[in-house]
DNA sequence: TCTTGTATGATTGTATACAATTATACCAAA
DNA sequence: TTTGGTATAATTGTATACAATCATACAAGA
């Protein structure tokens, strides 16, 4: 009967293992290989270092993903996240992130809320300096306190994958002065609700926070590159 | 360049790759194997006739799905899904199954609208009859139609998964005649909302479904399981 | 008795060998 | 020139070999 510390070393992302797999998949995401572009094993091996055997089983695991396709005896070639794709997580999103935040609500630690709220007086500060890159950290860190709160396994993954296939996308928006600055005010609004204990605001601002990101990607930034295909 | 047939051959339940990953799953999901089971790669090779390669290939899949948890050096344990994790995923497809129907209301084929219509009449059928395998079958189909006509690769990939998750309970709860035929009722308001090319009333029609079926989960078999952990 | 160290076996991690399949090049025939 | 076929090369699929790590058993000593 087993019975280990089951936090530790899940799919790490500095095990060699993970390492393969992560390096791959940030690959993918950040535009590094593109669209339709053929993975061969041994390439790829001898980027990383290692064997085909290690590259074959990340291989699989970003197939099951969706990043890429593998036709047998053929080849695998690259997915990636479409702009259909963004603007589908978008709206998925914007239906669970309120559940999570709803979730969150009864299930915050205490250490967690307090990271929570430096994460905004933090943020409200950045955003006045117009600091782009410290923005996009904390608002990365804001919604994965939400995940990690929300107490939900099941949440907490899918919210996560979403999250990181749609980075280059939110990148983008939040480097834009404007945005930044709702995006925080929206922030607070979910925190003092999620403080407050009142789950159904909890709810309706995290909801209504992804729409308006979502709308503003819309109009900046996302047409110019449809084109292209791939975000 | 590449330029293969798309549709093909993705993950195929018939390819030997393929094969090795959905039996090893599908036992999980069924039972077969327990939870915190350790899985060694040679017995499970041993049972389906492969080497330790395909094992472990299948192994890093079911890693990143989290039904199974691998701890490097030591080995693979079963996670399986939690009654908690049915819970969540009822709730989270409360909201998507929703926005499922409203892509299909607009996206939805003629040929997947007459095979919708079909189950229905089917479904009713049966329900009178009380034939609870056939309307498994058909309940599951017409979710599937659903996932099919939404045209959205992630939320179909993503209520596909939740759907074979919760299979064991969906089974044991559709079995019973009264929420067959209220089941079944459901799916009939679905359809006529997609029918009627309304995606509001289609919307609140599924997510309706959802929280009925979950309601009546909750009140019907579910707690009687509850100490035993796993579904 | 309990602890600790060591040896042995079992299991996983990775690399490599071999088989099967597919892609490419080249030549011959129309 | 084009087409078709064959040989060769490249690539993937799987099995196996070897290394590294971990679990277990057992004995020695306190």
């Amino acid at each position: 009967m087993a019975n280990y510390d089951v936090k530790s070393e899940v799919n790490d992302k500095f095990s060699l293992r993970g390492r393969v797999y992560h390096k791959i998949r940030d690959n993918i995401l950040s535009g590094v290989y593109k669209e339709n572009e053929e993975l061969k094993e041994v390439s790829i091996g001898e980027e990383l270092g290692v064997s085909r055997t290690p590259v074959r089983e990340a291989f699989r695991q970003l197939e099951l993903e969706g990043l890429i396709q593998i036709i047998p005896n053929k080849g695998a070639y690259v997915t990636g996240i479409t702009i259909k794709d963004v603007e589908d997580i978008y709206m998925m999103r914007s239906k669970l992130e309120g559940l999570a935040a709803r979730w969150a609500t009864t299930n915050i630690t205490k250490e967690q809320m307090e990271e929570m709220e430096e994460n905004i007086y933090l943020s409200e500060f950045h955003a006045s300096k117009g600091h782009m890159e410290q923005i996009a950290v904390l608002d990365n860190r804001f919604h994965e306190i939400i995940y990690e709160a929300c107490n939900s396994k099941m949440l907490e993954h899918q919210l996560r994958d979403f999250h990181e296939y749609v980075l280059r996308v939110r990148k983008r928006t939040l480097s834009q002065f404007k945005r930044s600055s709702e995006s925080t005010k929206e922030h607070r609004e979910i925190m003092e609700a999620i403080k407050a204990g009142d789950a159904d605001r909890a709810e309706e601002a995290a909801n209504r926070h992804i729409v308006n990101a979502y709308d503003n990607m819309i109009k900046n930034g996302l047409k110019e590159i449809y084109e292209r295909g791939l975000v």
